[in-house]
DNA sequence: GCAATAGTGTCTTTCAGACACTATATC
DNA sequence: GATATAGTGTCTGAAAGACACTATTGC
């Protein structure tokens, strides 16, 4: 180990964009900093990496500890390791995805209660460059602790990439879900209406879905009918 | 900084993938390793992420101090952390893209001489999954350290998806190039050969080209134009 | 003129967008 | 039947693939 030792090392963190569909609104988990540096601020959760542990390891740990969830989409966004990004010292820290469906979220929601929700403000489409405004449900814009805003602003433009190709975004939706709330993820991570007979069509063809032949309940309209992803467990 | 000493810190280093074109195929630059663990085998240039600096930084100086070149196009890939990755102790690396022009890397191979050039066989389209085989000049397989073989097969998937919407395929160019060569470039990444009036087009179409008026010389058959990418320097 | 590749014209096929229509649930 | 949304049929237009053709260079 005499080589690894050498240098003073940085910290290693990985901190969590933790998400859900609420109201067709992509919306993110945020904690109010209770400590300096940023006190007050709002920051996506986040903890060191212990030594002996993975980096999906400690994302899912964090999960757990953190926010009280469970069964999220992990997946590793971007590493973030300005040098001045914490101002206590040299911190590395491992951006990731952690999507969930809003019924999950909500349950883990109502057991804790440090926690907020912020709607994110998603730019109209055509690169996401600039920083993405988190809205609190009362409305006003959050001020966000670190570079977590330029954290945010990276896992909309990396979800609007991997959205038509990968099978990402079913992580937002329940285990039944119908092709109206699959267009609203879509809708809301790309910025913009899709056409519906064109969205249905793609969606259907791509041969990812199940049809439950179950319907939606409670409607007081005609009600919808529920797809499965093909490759999730029942 | 007592928070952040609480915890025994993983290492922190930067390896890269270090590619160019040649030949019509997609070439990383390895090391042979002089030391244990794995010694003999093939590794990727990489180092230490110093305190004071950061990643992109660490990655340039990477890529000066033991590679001996510069200028690459300088792009986070992915970061690997597994516990077990290193047999010394703990190691967290950033894996960075270094892409350069085949000149300008061999201008830089002939200096040195502990380096060796290795040819990416790319699997054929359809999921980069499986490890990736890097094949030396005299034609056999290398055998790669530590999980560096990871690290190729995620940059293949990679290139791969950025390719078509990004300028990254430009950074294995010259500053000067046919669309030809243009086409080799993505030919040798997707693994597949593309029909020749439709990549014009679009290359065309796109604009992001400019045509210099000059043309190719010294080839023996009519020689084509050459172009040159809008937003780089003269 | 020959060889070899650059570069193009055009037909076909595929697929997304638009829009109007039909279907079906609750009330 | 009224309402509101689910779901579809079909036309149009944009862009990719296929393929054959012309153009231009060195020899």
């Amino acid at each position: 180990m005499s080589d690894l030792d050498r240098f003073p090392k940085p910290a290693a963190t990985v901190d969590l964009v933790l998400m859900t569909m609420r109201d067709a609104r992509l919306t993110v988990l945020l904690q109010q900093r209770a400590a300096d540096p940023f006190v007050g601020q709002w920051a996506l959760p986040g903890g060191f990496v212990r030594v002996e542990e993975g980096l999906d390891e400690a994302a899912e740990r964090i999960l757990t500890e953190k926010a009280r969830m469970q069964g999220a989409w992990i997946e590793q966004l971007y590493t973030f390791g300005a040098p001045g990004r914490d101002p206590r010292g040299r911190v590395i820290t491992v951006a990731y995805f952690a999507l969930l469906p809003r019924a999950r979220f909500d349950a883990a929601m109502e057991a804790t209660d440090d926690l907020a929700l912020a709607a994110l403000e998603v730019p109209w489409q055509g690169e996401t460059g600039g920083p993405i405004k988190a809205v609190s449900a009362s409305g006003e814009a959050l001020s966000l602790a670190f570079d977590h805003g330029d954290i945010l602003a990276l896992a909309v433009k990396r979800l609007r990439g991997k959205l038509d190709y990968t099978e990402i975004g079913f992580a937002l939706l329940s285990d039944r879900f119908t092709l109206r709330e699959l267009q609203d993820v879509h809708e809301a991570i790309l910025g913009r209406s899709l056409n519906k007979p064109a969205f249905r069509r793609r969606m259907l063809e791509r041969g990812w879905l199940d049809s439950t032949g179950k319907r939606e309940t409670g409607t007081g309209f005609r009600p919808a009918e529920l797809y499965r992803l093909k490759s999730r467990k029942g």
